[in-house]
Formats: structure tokens, sequence, C-alpha cells
DNA sequence: GCAAGGTC
């Protein structure tokens, strides 16, 4: 069959290109491959056309090759595929759209309706269709996925791109990539004067911000100053239960004003002043968008961010949830009681679904937050082979979530009694769901406890079993934990829904944090924040991130020229540049004494399975062996054998099996390798002896 | 080799 004078829609990922398909097409949807790639071809009022998919980016900036040293500002646009071996998946989708693109006849982008997606598909046109295909293509704008909104956007597509967004996008790029690269390069570079040795540092306008952040914390932390206070509790005996109450003032700073009024209650009875009890209404919680789930997954599961993206992922891959990567919590264009058709076939969760397939109305508590592309996640409905461990656990939250945000408010009760005692009042607080609707749809995975007061009766007086005054003293700060640093990130507006997790992760692999309940900054990782306040203060705050916006949305209005922010960002980092330069060698001994200190100190590999504080290196008192054991030895005992280890680098990630941390490690003679630290973890031999590039070919 | 951003 010949392919020819067609209409080619060219999307920005693989299942757009199938609901366009679908949506589009008047008679049936024909599938083609070419090579692994599926694209379509349909029949749309008499007229032929193919939808075919990108991959994300497809395009990426690269400098001269063998372009070495800083700073650099000469950038081009690459295929992904020929910049990194680690995209060579790419190629496919460039081939197929380039044998697509050659019998076109006209050309359509409907790549997501964002600066990121406007790149896209001009990239695509300019760089695989043809220079002149960018004037002429048109665009399709949607903000949903459905039927109604595919269609209308075809037939009313913009005459051509939005050639301002696609500007501001590529200024976008360019700008982080002057910022991060020439940064980087010029920390390694002084790393590189004071040791002759290479090591990757890093620095890019989101991760050096998020460091600054939990290194803020860490300042904190370690510049806070306990203040000692007192609280007075009574413990009153009633028929039922014994209540425990705390006096009105909670913390007394002044110990003699404790100490006065505990002796004024003393031996006294308590009479119950008064019993407030107070209905209140809890809406049903939101649909999920990746951040929150990320947030609930941790909560629940401990589920680190990255791990719960990849997982979602891979139940979106099987078509058992909607895309993941959204900021969306609205169910835009979802049909809800078709889902729940489905899902009621599925005996795990039959009654649930029959029970709101029953309401007259399902409404949605959606949340205010949107995206320019995709609705909430939610579940198919779609069936599936069985599944296990992990996925089985994500899958039934957000089937659960789906279910939970369509029921009624729960009511709760509490319950707040007075009492006095000796002239002071005590309090004491109860609560209780009276009805529970959401929650039952919810289970269980709610997280509200019911602390039932017993009946209390005003007038009454009740004997005090026991009044204690006790010594306490106020809390530093916590620490960021991997899912609350994300939240942290999305408040500051840095970093992207698909991106925040990887941050994390490369702030890991820098050895810049450890650990994942509490994430602590390294001290390599203070130095690196410190050294770049003195030279590069810029980066170091979101602040950019807000000029870079500012900026970016004039160019988007032609307010401004891409050509006048890409020359001024080059001229201002040329100077900072120099002035790096001449305290180069400074800087390098700075980074060499520190990350030499770094590698010494206990490392904080990850967190203890069994009481949740870090896991360190510890060197066993009896054999003198090194091995990996809980930070709160002896109360927790928790501990892992370290065979042969030399020097352990860093934490790689969590082993999926057992969620025990992959540690990076160098033996003698520099042999590394990652192992994940459980004795009896089956995934073990996937991770042992990975030989570094070096040793393979030596 | 380094960024941040798409997506697998």
């Amino acid at each position: 069959m010949e392919l020819k004078n067609y209409e080619l829609i060219i999307t920005e990922k693989p299942s757009v290109s199938l609901r366009i398909a679908e949506s589009l097409a008047d008679g049936k949807v024909r599938a083609h491959k070419h090579g692994k790639v599926t694209y379509f071809e349909i029949e749309h009022k008499n007229k032929k056309i193919i939808i075919a998919p990108a991959v994300g980016h497809v395009f990426t900036l690269k400098h001269r090759v063998g372009k070495k040293g800083y700073p650099i500002f000469e950038v081009r646009w690459l295929p992904t595929y020929e910049a990194s071996k680690s995209a060579a998946f790419a190629k496919q989708y460039v081939d197929t759209l380039k044998f697509l693109a050659k019998h076109a006849s006209s050309y359509i982008s409907a790549c997501d309706y964002d600066i990121e997606g406007e790149l896209i598909g001009y990239n695509i046109l300019k760089f695989i269709c043809g220079d002149d295909t960018v004037k002429k293509a048109r665009r399709m704008k949607f903000s949903a996925l459905t039927k109604e909104e595919l269609t209308n956007s075809y037939e009313h597509a913009l005459p051509h791109l939005d050639f301002n967004l696609a500007d501001s996008g590529i200024s976008r790029h360019i700008l982080d990539w002057y910022w991060g690269m020439n940064t980087s390069r010029a920390l390694s570079h002084a790393y590189k004067t004071a040791t002759s040795s290479y090591l990757t540092l890093s620095a890019g306008r989101v991760q050096t911000p998020t460091l600054k952040v939990l290194y803020d914390r860490e300042q904190e932390i370690k510049n806070f100053k306990a203040l000692p206070f007192w609280v007075i509790t009574a413990l009153i005996k009633t028929k039922e239960q014994d209540v425990l109450s705390l006096h009105e003032k909670e913390k007394f700073f002044n110990k003699a004003e404790a100490e006065k009024v505990f002796e004024n209650c003393k031996g006294k009875d308590a009479l119950v002043t008064s019993v407030v009890k107070r209905r209140t209404e809890q809406t049903p919680p939101t649909p999920f968008n990746l951040s929150d789930l990320q947030q609930e997954a941790y909560s629940l599961f401990k589920y680190v961010p990255k791990l719960t993206q990849a997982i979602a992922q891979s139940l979106y891959e099987k078509g058992l949830i909607s895309y993941p990567r959204t900021g969306s919590q609205k169910l835009t264009g979802v049909d809800p009681k078709h889902i729940l058709q489905k899902l009621a076939e599925n005996p795990l969760y039959s009654s649930k679904a029959k029970k709101l397939l029953l309401e007259k109305e399902l409404v949605a508590n959606e949340g205010t937050k949107t995206d320019p592309a995709h609705p909430c996640i939610y579940p198919t409905g779609e069936k599936s082979e069985k599944l296990e461990g992990l996925d089985a656990r994500l899958y039934d939250l957000i089937v659960k979530r789906f279910f939970a945000t369509f029921g009624k408010s729960a009511i709760r009760e509490t319950q707040t009694v007075n009492f006095n005692i000796g002239h002071e009042t005590f309090f004491a607080k109860g609560s209780l769901t009276i009805e529970k609707n959401w929650h039952t749809l919810y289970e269980p995975y709610v997280k509200l406890k019911d602390e039932e007061l017993p009946p209390l009766k005003e007038g009454k007086s009740y004997k005090v079993k026991n009044l204690s005054i006790d010594q306490k003293e106020t809390q530093p700060p916590q620490r960021y934990n991997a899912a609350s640093v994300i939240r942290k990130m999305e408040e500051l507006g840095i970093g992207t829904k698909a991106t925040r997790a990887q941050t994390l992760q490369t702030l890991y692999d820098r050895g810049y944090v450890s650990g994942i309940n509490q994430l602590h900054v390294t001290s390599f990782g203070a130095t690196i924040v410190e050294t770049l306040e003195e030279y590069v203060p810029e980066l170091t705050s979101e602040q950019l991130t807000r000029n870079f916006e500012d900026e970016i949305e004039k160019i988007q209005s032609g307010e401004l020229k891409k050509e006048v922010v890409i020359k001024e960002a080059e001229e201002t980092l040329t100077k900072i540049m120099l002035e790096f330069k001449e305290k180069e060698e400074k800087i390098g001994e700075r980074l060499k004494k520190s990350y030499y200190k770094s590698r010494q100190e206990q490392a904080i590999i990850g967190t203890c399975p069994n009481c949740g504080s870090n896991l360190i290196i510890r060197v066993s008192r009896a054999s003198g062996k090194q091995f990996i054991g809980c930070s709160s030895y002896p109360k927790c005992k928790t501990g892992f054998p370290l065979p042969q280890a030399a020097l352990i680098m860093r934490t790689v990630k969590t082993c999926e099996h057992d969620k025990l941390p992959i540690i990076q490690v160098i033996r003698k003679g520099r042999r590394r390798f990652e192992m994940c630290i459980s004795p009896t973890c089956p995934s073990k031999k996937d991770w042992g002896n990975k030989k570094t590039k070096k040793e393979a070919t030596s």
C-alpha cells in the first residue's frame, strides 16, 4: 500500500497519538509499525491523516565536540540519541518521523500545549520535516484528551505555531545550559587543579537551590538552642477509663511558676467545668496528581518519590492508570461511571464500585490545581495480569483514592472537656468519627485515629489519680525527608513534576546529601553551597528561576527578543566565570579538603528498617570490622555485615525488593560496585560486581 | 562529563 498525500499529526508521546487517532477517525484506526514505533492511519472527512509520536524532547543542546574548559557558550541542537547513549530508543522515533515526513502534504503539531511541547514540535518540524514546514505547520491546542476536545482542536487548529512560545522554550534551554554547564565545569575544574583527578561535580538552577534549602535547614538545626520547659498533666480517674488532661498553659518556661501551679493542684479533685462537643465536616480527599501521589505513597508505604514515579509509569504502560506526570487534581473529560463499571467486575473492588454506582450523581471533590495537558491520575478500570508487591499496593491506593473522591464528607466530633483542679484549668480533648462516609471508600489508608473520651458530666468531681510535672525541651526543626523536599520544591516553584525526584537523586549521586527519612547535607555538600554562595550566588536561590520566568514571559509576549536575553546571560556568566577562574586554586583546595573529609565521615547510608533512625557505617568493637548499623544502637540493634569493603562512597538508590539502600562501594584496587546491603536480598546478584568501564577494558 | 526538561 502506498502512503502519500496525507496530513501528518505529530504528538509528544505515543499514548496521545492513539487518542487523537480514535477521536478523529471516521472509520477504522489502522495501526502501522515502522521499526518498533507504532503510528496510526485514519480517514477524517475524506482526508487521509497519519498520526505519529515523538518521545518528549528528541533534540537536546550540545556543545561543540571536544570543547573543554569553561566558559563555553557555543551550543547547537542535536538528536538526543547522538548526544547520549542512554537515549538510544529515541532514534526509532526520529527515524519513523523522518520516514513519514517525506510524503506528507501538510503538518500539524499536536504536542502538549505548554512551553516544552511547543519546542518539541518546533524542533521536529525544523530538523526532521524540513525548515519550510515550520512556517506552514498548523497547531492543535487542547487541554484534555477527550474526543470532543481533540476533535474541536483539530477543526479549529491554529494556522501556525506560537513562535514566541517556541523561542521562550529555546531560551529556557540555553539559559539553563549556560548556568548549569559552566558552573558545573568550573567546580570540577577547580577540583582537578588541586587533585589532578576528575570528579563529577554539578550545580544548576534547580539542584543548587534545592541543596540550599537542605543546607539552610541543617544550619537552623546546628544553631538551635534548646529551651527547657515544663508541662503539668493530671490523670483523672473515671469509671470507664483514665483521662489524661493537660494544664491550659501547656508549656511553662518558668520553672518556679510551674512548681507553684503544681503545688496548687496537689491532692485536689478535678471538677468538670465544661463539656463542649463540636461537629465538623471533613471533605473527601482530592484526586491525585503526581506530587500528591508521591507524598501519600511515602507517608503510607515509605516509597521514595522516585520509586513511586517508576511504579506509576509502569502501571500507565500496562494501561491500568492514566498518564502519571500530571499536575492536575481534576477529572476533566473523565467518565467516572464507565470506570466504576469496569472496576465493579474486579472482585477486589466490586463492592465499593457498586456502592458508588448506586449514587444518583457522581461528584468528585476536585482540587484547584490544573495541568495544561492531562487530567488527574485515575484508574482506567482495565484488567491486567495479577499485580504483586509494590505495584499492587500503589495501584490499590490509586483506585481507593479515586473512589474516595466521590464520597460524602465524613462527620467528626471533637470533644473538649475543661477541669478545675485547685483553681487551675486543665483540659482534655477527644475526637471521634460519627459518620465514616468517604473513609470507608479509602480504607485502609485513612490516617485519622479515634480518641474517645468517657462520658464526663459537667459539675461533677473526679479523683485525680496522678498529677505530674515533667521537664521537656524545645525541639529543633525537622529535617526534610525524600518526599517533603519535593513538596518544598513545588512550593518554591523550582523543577517540574516530572523532574523533581530525579533532581534529588542527582544530589545523592554527587555526594551532596545522604539519608532518606532525614535528609542530611554532607560536609562536602555544605562546601559546595558555601563556595557557590561566594562566587555564583545567583545560582543558590530560587530567585534565578523567577528571573528566567520573567524574561521568558516577555519573550512569549514579544516584548523581548531571545537573542537579547541569551547575550545578556553570556555576558553575566563570562564575568562570573573569569572571577571564579582567578580563585580556582583556592577553591580547588577547599573542595579537595572537604571531599576527603566527607568520605571519611560516618556516612549516612539510609534509613533503619526497624526504627527509622539513620543507618550509618559503624566499626564493631568486638571484631573491629566495618558494618552498617543503626545510629540508635544499642537501643536498636539492626546491623548489616559489609564483607571486604574498603570505602563506601554513597547510597545509589533503594533496592526495589526490600527497600533497603543500595550502596556504591570501592574495594581495594579501585574495584567499584553497587550492592544491596541486605545479605538475604535475592536481587543481590543484579547489583554485585558491576565493573567500572576502566576495569572492563583493562 | 557537567543542566533541566521531555518520555520509555
